[in-house]
DNA sequence: CCTTTTCTGCACTCGGGAGTGCAATACTGC
DNA sequence: GCAGTATTGCACTCCCGAGTGCAGAAAAGG
């Protein structure tokens, strides 16, 4: 069943994808013309067409493509924090989400999905199930091991999840959302140990 | 130097401004068609066009008027806050804080502001110097005093007050902003106490 | 080469939203 | 009731973006 494409449609697709993803996340869904996407690739308008039957099917399929990369990097942390041991890890582990969180290619994408989440609200459900989900998850389960061995005071560790992820980077998400560039790398490490510390601090077992 | 405004105009004035909210608030700013605002508010098309130069400045006139009422909401937040003066009143001060924020006004704008801060940046500037900096500036300033007081372990009070908003509400802020919707009172009270425990778990002196 | 498929350029239609002009009408203050 | 001003309805222009059709150029692949 291996229907190999041709070559230069593939091409034409990395292309277009690529440049689709710059001028959405930059203009908006309403505010990107596919004129735009066409120069930005340097792919004529009508092969456009030729690949994708409308705007919104081009949107889609920029944004899994988009949710593909934002999933993979969650995939990678959640399995950094899987397997992290030792308490005396949490500070580097919040380092690592953080920073790939707040560095990488995440944070445009949160910010795209919260301007069209009206127009495309199964984009934002399929993109919240797949990347922040699978963290959350990974922290959870951390947490309840945690909890188990006595290492930490954890009595719901899903709250313990929500707790470290905003404690390390709920400030930086917010700023980031609004001014739609990332964070100096150096406040991004600042909050992440400061929270981890706090978070620390909160769920250490007492005596 | 009055200047009486005729009352017509008011009138107008007022009708346009709340169903521009209305309708930017769902539709976004490219969105939004004067016409559905006409209707929406029962004005001709011709009248915005004679109280307001053009659809940028309504949008202005709207955020600013938005802005406004999450001010006020802020300010009344603010005084609560500063009138704190046991650490037994965080848990409920953390209640009313994240109500204020998440079932009233500030939410919808909040997300209005992240899908057009590319086109109004200095709107977003005018809303986060205006109404969330009065709140953190207030919750900063209680746990200075918090610290000076010895009752509670502060080292960077500005720090606190982050760590204290995002524990009570990081959460539901989060996903306020990606649903659009207000979450559900129960989850949004729950969670605040949730956070002001873990809040002060943290926070507390040390023997 | 030769065939097949894709890419391209360009001109085109279509729809719709921003913003205007104007004459008729409604309202306000006196 | 009168003068002055605001509102209305409606038709209209202008612009621009979505999407199409087609004929020719440019690759693939054998």
């Amino acid at each position: 069943m291996g229907e190999q494409e041709d070559p230069r449609v593939t091409r034409s697709r990395g292309r277009i994808l690529e440049s689709a993803r710059t001028v959405f996340l930059r203009e908006g869904y309403l505010g990107t013309t596919l004129d735009q996407v066409a120069v930005e690739s340097g792919v004529a308008k009508r092969t456009i067409y030729n690949l994708y039957a409308d705007k919104d099917d081009l949107f889609r399929a920029t944004i899994l493509s988009a949710i593909e990369i934002a999933d993979r990097f969650a995939a990678s942390i959640a399995a950094d924090v899987v397997e992290v041991d030792s308490v005396e890890d949490l500070p580097s582990i919040a380092e690592r989400l953080a920073e790939a969180t707040l560095l990488g290619p995440a944070l445009p994408l949160r910010r795209l999905l919260v301007m069209e989440s009206r127009r495309f609200p199964d984009l934002v459900s399929e993109y919240r199930r797949r990347a922040p989900e699978a963290v959350m998850s990974a922290l959870s389960e951390l947490f309840r091991r945690a909890g188990r061995a006595g290492s930490l005071d954890i009595r719901d560790p899903r709250l313990a999840a929500e707790h470290f992820a905003f404690l390390i980077m709920g400030a930086d998400l917010d700023r980031g959302m609004f001014t739609g560039q990332h964070p100096p790398r150096t406040a991004v490490t600042a909050l992440a140990r400061d929270g981890a510390e706090a978070f620390l601090r909160a769920y250490r077992v007492s005596d």
